[in-house]
DNA sequence: ATTTGACCTGGAGTCAACTCCAGGTTGTAT
DNA sequence: ATACAACCTGGAGTTGACTCCAGGTCAAAT
């Protein structure tokens, strides 16, 4: 698959897999004879995983991490566990503190709307009753 | 108030200060004769206003955009609880993508540890089974 | 065989959000 | 009165994560 498929396919630029596979957050994706690269569903799954942690904000070096263990073979899967734990830990702090904000958001939202609301009520009903005056 | 205080208070520096005041995060602070701001009561409201919004990610832009209608007056309330209104449905969105990402990371971790955790018991045993072997 | 569009690399540019600095002023403790 | 720490401003520098570009190669269609 060419990269501009892969780009399609995902809602990524080429540029944007290119700096990927640089950054080290994918593996080496295989390459034509003619040195383009030729993403294989493996590429594809890798590509995947890496936009959906970038999507909740893992930090591009700690997958890159995981990558390059990744790649070293078997021996290193306790290391990799230990990023991912890591990373889960740190996701799920951030989560809260983000519910946090949004509950506070909410708070203050029901408080704009307990004042503003009303006010537009008494407007809406102030211009009913200038119509039905109008209609006689 | 002096600003290295309420740096302290809140766990940021006076440069983010500063720099929040500058970018418009947080209303103008008041000033003593000589120049030097003087953090209030509602300054501080601000403050930690300002640093809970930034900890969920809201941006500094719709923050400021928020603030510099509030010191406009109460008419611009609706255009107030507008900016409000939508970046809670941003935060709610990307919480909802963390929270994907996050059961996902839970179900990898939890396929490591099936792979990973027989290992390590089955070290321990012969481990324990050495010592045993030792004590006589 | 040539055009034309997609791809390549290395490196520079951009953006948001700080963070740091130089050169100068203020406030407080001796 | 004199240090000397803390403050000020305007502006430059940094960081993380892309994004764009120049100059060149590859490949599909005429």
């Amino acid at each position: 698959m060419t990269i501009s498929e892969v780009a399609e396919r995902y809602g990524l630029t080429p540029d944007t897999l290119r700096y990927y596979e640089r950054a080290g957050l994918i593996p080496p994706v295989p390459r034509t004879e003619g040195g383009q690269r030729d993403y294989t569903e493996e590429s594809c799954r890798w590509v995947e995983f890496a936009k959906c942690m970038r999507g909740a904000g893992l930090p591009v070096e700690a997958l890159a991490e995981y990558v390059a263990l990744f790649c070293q073979g078997d021996a290193t899967a306790p290391a990799r566990l230990a990023i991912l734990r890591e990373q889960r830990e740190l996701l799920a702090a951030r989560m809260a503190d983000m519910q946090a904000t949004l509950d506070r958001l909410d708070f203050k939202i029901a408080r704009y709307d307990a004042i503003l609301l009303p006010r537009e009520q008494e407007l809406a009903a102030t211009i009913a009753a200038n119509a039905q005056r109008a209609d006689r």
